[in-house]
This record gives C-alpha cells, structure tokens and sequence, in this order.
DNA sequence: ACTTGCCTTGACGTCCGCGTAAAGGTCTAC
DNA sequence: GTAGACCTTTACGCGGACGTCAAGGCAAGT
C-alpha cells in the first residue's frame, strides 16, 4: 500500500504520515520507485498513534506504544513503559481536570458578583439593599 | 512611571507589556524622552489582564474588560461583553473537564485491560482464567 | 505524445504569548 | 566623561503538529 492509501484507511492525511515517519514512529520501506511501502502492521501503528493523539497524548508519548508494536507484540500497550504513560497520563488528567474545575468555579463566581453588582446599579438606583443594618 | 516599574507592580515583564500594547491593548502616554509614561489604572488594566490569563483566557478574550475599565468603569467585568465572555467561557470549561473527564475514563480502562492481560501473560502462563463456561 | 493522478523532497506558514538578542538613545551618579 | 541602569525599535526563535505550496519524477490510460 501507498501513503496515499495509508492516510485514507487512517483518517488522516499524506503530510501527517510523512511527519511521523520524520519523527521516527513510522519508518517506510521503499519500492523501486522510490514510493513509500506500508502493510497492515503500518496500517495498525498508524492507528495506535491516532487514538493515543485523539486522546491529548502528545506524539512522544506514543513513542512506547508505537515501540511495543513493533516489537512485535499484539497490543501498542503491552509492554511496561506504555503502561507507565498511561498512569503519568492519568496523573495529568487528574491533576488538569482539578485545575479546571477550580477555575470554573472562580469564573462562575466572578460572573454572579458581576452580575449582582449590574442588577443593582441599573433598575432604580441601588436602592433594594439586602443589608438591614447601616 | 515607567514600563520597568509597571512590569515589576504587575508581576510581568517589559516584553509583555509592549506586546499587550501591541494588540492594542495597552496604549501609553509618552514622556518628552520617548518613553512610556503609565500610571495607576494602568495598573489596574494590566492586573485585569493577568487574572484572566491565568484563569486560560486567550488576550483577545481579555479586551471587552480592558474597553470596559477604560470607559471608566470601576470594574473590567461592569459591561454586558465582559459578562458574555464569562458565560461563554463558563460554557468552554464545562465542556472541556467533561471531554477531559470522558478521555481520564477511557485511558483508565485501557490502563486497567492492559495490566489484566499483562496479569495474565507473565505468572504461570495464562492459566487462571476466570471465565466458568467454555 | 499527452494528460491525469499519484508520488518525491524541500521549505516556508500557521497559531499564541511571549523570550531573547542586537543596536542604539537617555538619564543619573560619580 | 564615563559607567550603569534604564529605555527604544526591530526582528528572529520557540514549541507542536501539521498545512500548503513549489518543482519535479513515475505510472497508467487514451
């Protein structure tokens, strides 16, 4: 098969194809004519690398997985150091969601202040205080 | 003052400052030298600024505060466009952590599937299936 | 022979928020 | 008058994962 078979049966494109194997995750033989020659295996490496990317993992990260599968074995994540980006990747995930989450509830309270603080200036003049002290 | 004295009050640099004027930002007097000449709702501006940066707001989401603090408002987030872009952002956080969250799911089943199979590869050869029938 | 469609390499462009020189002007202190 | 600490503009670099030409080679159909 072709790059240009390659990316379609992947869902991507030649370029991507051609930037991995420039990073070194998908060396390509070659035909006579100098086109690039991939198998299913490809096809499968290929593959591994996407879902990892669909992910949030970034391109070294699949590193391991592509390894592992290369090596020979039937899953990009049965080798030990695929298995330890996965739990450096949910260390991540862990530690960013928490971080969004505390963001999302600064913004949220930004947002009600700000809008207190409009209510109060447009209807009548800021007279509906809350307070009943003073 | 000048932009040095800004950077320092705001916990930035001077490369930050001249490039938020750059966006059109943070436009500046000028003194008889040449130089930059801010002062106190400067500050505030640039202040305005960084608390949004730090909460993931892209600069250009940060001008509808900045045009609202320089209409005079006490508070970059006192005008509708400033709310507008605390909603929409609400809407983009709660998005992400739930994509975030979906993916922490997904990477932790494949962590946990693969250690399994990884389990049962290595002891005793895969002997102790828990599977009854068969 | 010619077109069409695939392939090749090389190299610059994109986005964002700056960092980091480089080359020079200005003000203060000594 | 000179060292030092400011300031000025201009411009290239970075990281990540490619997009997008440009110029040309190769194979197949008509």
């Amino acid at each position: 098969m072709r790059i240009g078979e390659l990316a379609e049966r992947a869902g991507t494109t030649t370029r991507t194809l051609r930037y991995y194997e420039s990073r070194g995750l998908l060396p390509a033989r070659r035909a006579g004519n100098g086109y690039r020659a991939y198998d299913e295996d490809d096809l499968r490496l290929v593959q591994q690398i996407r879902t990892l990317q669909d992910f949030g993992f970034e391109l070294e990260e699949t590193r391991p997985f592509v390894e592992c599968l290369r090596a020979g074995h039937p899953a990009g994540d049965a080798c030990p150091a695929s298995l330890a980006v996965y739990r450096r990747k949910l260390g991540e995930l862990d530690s960013l969601i928490e971080q969004l989450q505390a963001v999302r509830v600064q913004v949220g309270a930004q947002l009600a202040r700000a809008e207190l603080e409009a209510a109060a200036e447009l209807p009548g003049g800021p007279e509906p205080r809350c307070e009943l002290g003073g």
